[in-house]
Order: C-alpha cells, then structure tokens, then sequence
DNA sequence: TTATATGCGATTGCATACAATGTCACGAAA
DNA sequence: TTTCGTGACATTGTATGCAATCGCATATAA
C-alpha cells in the first residue's frame, strides 16, 4: 500500500523492495529464521504484494530468503555444516576472482587495500569490522566486470553474513590479529605481482576462518524460533 | 488464460511454466537471445501473466533467461568470452561437488557410470550423446543433497547446454574419443579410490572442452538475430 | 492427560484490469 | 536520401479482488 511516492517510476517498484529488504538483512534487522509477511512487506516498502512477490524470488535466487509455496517466506538461515559448504566453495572460488581481477588491482589500488587492512585494525566496532572487511575482500572482486562470478562471489558472502557477524562478536574486535596478518600477507603478495601466492593466502585466510567457525555451533543457534 | 485445468493446485503454476521454459530452453526448442514475450508462454504454458513472470524471475536466477526492466526477457546467450569463464568455474566448482559425493559413489554406482560411458561411445545421434553425457556428470554429482553446490553445478551446465550442443554437432559423434577416454578415466580412478586423480580428471576434462570451445568462436554466433 | 478432528482467521496464489513504458512505422524537414 | 520527431500499437509493471491453502486454537473423544 503506502501510496507510492508520485516520482516513482515504472519498473523500479520491485527493485527498489529487493534493494531494500537485502540491505535490512545484510544489516541484521531481521535474524535468520525470521518469517517474512507480504503485506508487512507492502507497508513497510511500499507497492503492492506483487512487486514484493517478485523482490522474494530475486532474494531467494540469491540464498537470502527461502520461499515455501502455499505456506511463507522466511530470512534463510543455515546450519553449521551448510555454512562450511559455503565456505568450501568460497575457498574454490575466491583464488579465481581473484585471479580474473589481478590486471586491474593496480598499485594505486593496493595502496587503498593497504589502508583498509590498517583501518580493520583500528575499528572500534563490530558493525565497523564488518563493513571494513566486506569492502576490503569485495571491492578487490569488482575490479572487472564478470558474466557470474563476481555475483556468485558477492551471494556467498551474503548469505554468510549474520554468521560471520555473530562470530566476530564472539571473538571479540581485539582478537583479530591473524585476520590481520593475513590481510597484510595478501597485500604483501599483489604487490610483489606474486598471484599465486595471494590466491594461496586466501584460500588459506577463508580456510582458517570457516575451521574457527566449525569450532563454535553455537554461532548458528542464534536463529529465531521458527526455522522451520 | 486457458482456463487452467481444474485437477492444477493452487501454488503450483509459477513452478510448472518455470519447469516447462526451462526444459523447453535446455531441449533447445528456443535459440539463445530469442525474445520471450510473456502473454506468449500464458498461452502455451496456462495462468496468467503474473505466475509467468515469477518463472522468468526464477529463470533469471539460473542464468536461463536475461530481463531488462520495461522492456523485456530473452533466452540467454553467451559470448565466447563468458562461456569461457563459466567453464573455468566449473573447473573449480565440479572438483569440489565430485568431493562431496565421493562417500555416496559406491561400487555399484560405479558400474552404472562406467554403463553410461559404454553407451556414450555407441551413441547413434547427438541428442543421445548429450543426453548420457548429462546423466554421467551430474547424476555422479546428485548422489549426495547440498545446500547449494549440486544447484550451482546443474546452473553452470545449464547455462553452456546450447553450445556444448553445438560443438557436439560441430565435431561429430565420431570424432569424440579423447572425451570417452577421459570417461573412461575418471571412472578407473573412482574405482581405485584415487580422490585426488579424480578431480585431476574432472578438471583435465573441463580444461581441454573449454581450450576447444575457446578455438571454435563460430559456436557463439548461432544466436537469433536481436541479441541486443 | 494425550491424541485427533474441525472450523476460523491469517496468509498466500493468481486472474483481471488498467497504467506506464518501449518500439517501430510513418511522415516531415533538412 | 537521411535524420529527426510523432503517434499508435505492443508489451511490460502493478493495484485490486477473490479463491485456495495453511496454521492454530478450540473442541471432542480416547
């Protein structure tokens, strides 16, 4: 309902629903598990149940929401062992994003890496970390324009994130240090040109993190009542 | 339209016409970059159009079909180029699902994949060997549920169907004994229980497929003529 | 108490109708 | 002839309304 916006145009309605209900997820405002309501949606976005019908299937084609017919639609949620999938997956593709953005990862680009992987060490907060680390690893995968794989770099990030949240909270902002070191290990091997190296570094940097992960379940049990 | 035939349940229409296209597209019954009108697929496929654009949605998600807000939706078509980086995932992605299902490829399986591989050789037309060269890959790759990496390898095959179609007819079924051998191979190194051979193997395979592809740019130029 | 039916409210699925946008043919001007 | 408007038509986008389905509370029986 909520009578759209009058400059609204055409076209726009269940993307701008899809944009914003990511964004909310990504954010944290709703906990994996969380049932989402079409009309809520409609109200809280504006449109009607249509465009959010559609703005549901984009977001579950990208693993952020997961539709049942005849029955609802809820934020997705993932156990222990389909995040370390994910994870698994991430070690595999990752090396070769990084691979097909090497030619534009310019100095001048690694200078900006650089600064990141510093500001990461100074974050007061975790919401600060978060943002950091996501700019840090995505922002090196956008350099070039892919046909998949930079959107499939981008869903699994996504749909790991309430866990990589809820994880970096556990450990605390101050007990990042080889996070750290390896984010200047990465730093050190583009600069020396060296690719294989940094494809290593991170396949081990992701490897490492989805071990920790696998050492604390309790990470997933954080979703909300009714996972279903 | 068409008054849906009353035994179809509610819940279920978006689902079949998104089953329907889908194997309509992969059967090759629609070129890649054919326009896709949606009043069209209402006809032939029944509902409405708003169960057929949640197809097109789900399509879109599975890299099948392109949409253009306001404007439209296409078959998918690729360029040599992004052919090329979806089989370079494949590289990474198909290692990593046969991993997954090792556990589940037991001796008996074995002989139905070593089967298949018998009757790809003695296959007397192209729509058979394409056939049997599906079932061997992804059915060895279905023989455990994953969260997301079975549905991310069937997409990456999904998606290169028209042009592994029209190398296939390119090379004849005659000319096909590397691929057989390499079958053939992989199928040996599952019985020995060399994991590490076996994804060697996968990978081997999807490397050279892709070096060919890579030699044969006319493969990409039997698209429809609005591409756009 | 526990298990099983039953009915109502909440919610989803879809057809229809209309609004907005894009496309293309046609014609006028350069 | 070519270029640039201009209009009508084809097609897509979304709101509304109703039908189908589900889930839960209540009632009933064991």
């Amino acid at each position: 309902m909520a009578v759209s916006s009058p400059t609204q145009k055409h076209g726009t309605t269940s993307l701008s629903i899809a944009e914003a209900l990511r964004h909310a997820i990504l954010r944290g405002d709703y906990t994996p598990g969380e049932r989402i309501i079409q009309d809520q949606l409609s109200a809280k976005y504006g449109g009607s149940r249509i465009p959010v019908r559609e703005a549901l299937r984009t977001l579950e084609a990208e693993g952020l929401v997961r539709l049942v017919a005849n029955t609802g639609a809820w934020v997705a949620s993932l156990t222990a062992s389909e995040c370390s999938e994910v994870y698994q997956t991430r070690e595999r593709i990752e090396p070769l994003l990084l691979r097909f953005n090497a030619p534009e990862i310019t100095h001048d680009y690694i200078l900006e890496l650089e600064d990141l992987a510093k500001k990461m060490e100074r974050a007061t907060s975790v919401e600060e970390f978060l943002q950091l680390d996501r700019q840090f690893h995505l922002g090196m995968y956008q350099r070039v324009p892919t046909y998949l794989l930079g959107e499939l770099g981008t869903r699994l990030w996504n749909t790991t994130q309430p866990y990589r949240r809820a994880y970096t909270m556990l450990v605390d902002t101050n007990n990042l240090g080889i996070v750290h070191s390896e984010h200047h290990m990465l730093v050190t091997a583009l600069r020396d040109g060296d690719l294989d190296l940094a494809e290593q570094v991170v396949a081990l940097h992701i490897r490492r993190t989805r071990l920790h992960l696998e050492r604390h379940p309790e990470v997933f049990t954080i979703q909300s009542h009714n996972t279903n």
